[in-house]
DNA sequence: CCACATCTGTAGTGAACACTACATATTTGG
DNA sequence: CCAAATATGTAGTGTTCACTACAGATGTGG
């Protein structure tokens, strides 16, 4: 098997450039021309490497929730309902507002809508946000089993429940909401799981 | 004064039509030929009549917020804090997934990140959704002083509880949620106020 | 050292985009 | 009926986009 010239960029490190620019300008909103200057490699590079446009966003949607996986699995190690939600919460306030990263959610400001050609990015990026519900409700599920939550609870309403709060605060960090602004909205929103769990 | 020839189109009605398209295909994604045809006109009358791309897309958010005005009035009408974040939540569950119009808000899937060109247009949208949380604010401090609302309360923590909620409920809406999945959302959520509530 | 395979940089390709020049049509004021 | 003013439809404009042909560079296997 002949190997021909090897790579000269690390695919690793230009995934993590590419990831920010689709994070801060949206699928549509960032262009060729920008990811390959962030990413320091020419077109061809670029193509023989990701395939297309798309399927470099899908690599760095991959990486994002590969590097988020690590941090979902600390917050379901929480021990109770109430617990997760908060160190979901308050953990999201903080990673949306910092500064090392664009501000938001790489899965929301990817692009909510989009045109013609492009109609499957928002699918994409919905399904990565409901691998993260799943998760949630899979946990939720659990601390109902353990009498954690009330027996009336529904833990997949209250897995989209924290999904949705997730989003929501993710479009205002983007939109300039400071940290302080997010941890209260992630103050206020615990008080719902809080409602939901068996002991006061 | 001379008069010239008249417009043979309806300028609100072709706004509708523009709003749609913005809608359901964002900003960016709305082509103006997209735009033209479901307007029933041709460009050279979209640009008499709203300048440009953006001068459109402002006069239809616009029509949007006028629009859903008079519902927000009846929102913030609502006896308690309580009832007003539930009738503005479950409100937004049923009009996100009213099949009349395309699913989400506008508001929000206007544009939540935009390329070089377009900077400015995810401002102007946040500055619109800013008017709702206001609103809500303004509701809540009254709530508080009334007594309706805990001493400890944050009613600019509410607002942007309830704002944060919505904005989420309507990027679910636009990945497929369906209605009853929105209202489990609300029905949580509400629970967040409730709790803030100074009568149990 | 040679044949081949893979990568890289230059320099484009056609297509789609927002926007407009211009000729024509339709109105009002005199 | 004429002149000025505004709207309309046709048919473009230049620009930017995602993507690629091609030639040269750099590696591996024999």
């Amino acid at each position: 098997m002949r190997m021909g010239r090897p790579r000269e960029f690390d695919a690793e490190m230009a995934l993590d450039q590419a990831m920010e620019v689709f994070w801060r300008h949206g699928y549509e909103g960032a262009t060729i021309a920008q990811l390959t200057e962030a990413m320091g490699i020419n077109p061809p590079s670029l193509y023989a490497c990701f395939g297309n446009k798309e399927g470099l966003l899908k690599a760095a949607l991959d990486r994002y929730t590969k590097l988020r996986g690590a941090w979902m699995e600390e917050v379901v190690a929480a021990a109770t309902a109430r617990d997760v939600a908060e160190r979901m919460l308050m953990g999201i306030a903080d990673k949306q507002t910092d500064p090392a990263n664009p501000p938001g959610c790489l899965l929301v400001q990817g692009g909510i809508a989009c045109g013609t050609g492009s109609e499957n990015v928002p699918f994409e990026l919905a399904a990565r946000r409901a691998q993260n519900e799943d998760q949630l409700r899979d946990r939720f599920v659990r601390a109902k089993a353990e009498g954690d939550l009330k027996s009336t609870s529904d833990p997949a309403a209250l897995a989209r429940y924290v999904s949705a709060v997730s989003v929501g605060m993710g479009v205002m960090a983007s939109s300039g909401a400071d940290r302080e602004a997010l941890r209260q909205v992630a103050d206020v929103a615990v008080q719902a799981v809080e409602a939901q769990s068996a002991r006061k």
